[in-house]
DNA sequence: TGTACATCAGTGAACGCGCGTTCACTGATGTAC
DNA sequence: TGTACATCAGTGAACGCGCGTTCACTGATGTAC
């Protein structure tokens, strides 16, 4: 049988997983430091004290490296969404919306190259993978904003001017989603999901190119207006 | 005196302007084709069936190429903005917004790696110049947005709600730019259109940077339900 | 109109750089009997 | 417990690529007298 000394295996797993672990620090600290050109496998090894190849041993290609690193930040990032969201109580929808956008634009300022990867600045002569680097992730960023809209719904819905949209307008396993996790939903609370991701995206991105530092020194209080702004056409109280 | 034969004079200075087009011009398929790593002296001479150096003869270096591209790119979309504004009557500010916001999306998707180049997507190892590549074509688009706020100020002023911004918040120069343009403007208008622009560039870099494509086939209608919904939220009527 | 000179766009070879990836290998770690 | 074997992380040298930039040069275009 498997009873191969698990001990001594863990200690060759441990030692493994570690070195994972640590290419992949290092490679977010160069990414962090000196941009996406900076993930190399050369630079990466440069840091690490190793040749270049040895990463090989871990990771496939360059690309499959890149892809790991995407799907680690953009999972880290969901989590604390979701964390955030979820330390506000259920039954109030404008805290869990405001918490929601707040730790989206907290994380970002945190980790700027970070956001610039996850949200697609290119890494040069990087292909993602079929299906995306971080599925995942993205399923459980698009439903944790949807959840939002629905508990919002009740009084945002008559809120919205009635474009027509309809399910077929959106991608199919968006609306599987939606029809099984929240089958109360019609589809023009689906667009408002995407016009909100939109608003928090457009503020915070324009942050972090930085296109917003060179206007105003108070970029988190333009989207803090911004937030209760759109926490009131949802036709909900701001807290505070 | 200076009386030298224009004609021949001109000769020269026009091949010279030709070449010079045609290097921008070849730069801007490469960009659209290939994406921002494509845009080397290197490759552009290939394309043009010259030698890459025989570009120095017209840009001192290939980053102030990069600079001059970004700027041509900035003011063709400016210019357009601008235009499509003027197009509908001066005082009729719900309608100037919209097409300000039409011809806003309408470039980017006529142009993607332009819209990503002007937006800050980084060209590897480019540098922009002090003061940005394109300052002339931000100053205008800056103010040509502020103007349509100001327009639409007296219906939108008492719809925001008062969070405390002053003068002090903005930059020097944004803030010299509005008291001496819209005199009446206060900061809370400024800090306005910090976020108008923010919705605009939220949804369509979503768009570019194919994250909607996934959700919606009918990303151009979530846009104009984005845009009404603004126009209607300053206390505007959305026309048709 | 013709001739001597200046300008300057463009060539061709080269330098030095960093990159991803491959290959044959070494040597320590772990495994089977 | 000891020995023969297997695994596999890591090395060192190399390949081929594209890049920006420099240098000494050629040769056509334009200028001054």
């Amino acid at each position: 049988v498997n009873g191969v000394g698990p001990q001594t295996q863990t200690r060759r797993a441990r030692l493994r997983a570690e070195t994972t672990a640590e290419i992949k620090r290092v490679a977010l600290e160069l990414l962090a430091a000196l941009g996406p050109e900076a993930i190399s496998l050369r630079g990466i090894a440069r840091e690490m004290g190793m040749t270049a190849n040895a990463i090989y041993s871990y990771f496939p290609t360059r690309d499959d490296l890149v892809s790991t690193l995407i799907n680690d930040l953009y999972t880290s990032w969901v989590g604390e969404l979701e964390a955030a969201r979820d330390a506000e109580p259920a039954d109030d929808p404008a805290r869990r919306l405001l918490a929601w956008a707040d730790a989206f634009r907290a994380w970002a300022l945190a980790n700027p190259p970070g956001f610039r990867l996850v949200s697609g600045d290119r890494v040069p002569g990087y292909r993602a993978p079929e299906g995306g680097p971080a599925p995942e992730a993205e399923r459980r960023f698009c439903t944790g904003l949807t959840g939002i809209v629905a508990a919002a719904w009740p009084q945002a819905g008559p809120r919205q001017s009635d474009d027509a949209y309809r399910w077929a307008d959106f991608d199919g396993d968006l609306v599987a989603m939606v029809r099984q996790r929240f089958p109360d939903l019609p589809p023009p609370a689906v667009a408002l999901a995407l016009r909100i991701w939109a608003r928090m995206h457009g503020l915070v991105s324009l942050e972090i190119y930085g296109h917003l530092g060179g206007k105003t020194y108070e970029a988190g209080k333009v989207y803090r207006s911004e937030m209760r702004d759109l926490v009131r056409s949802l036709g909900l109280a701001p807290p505070g």
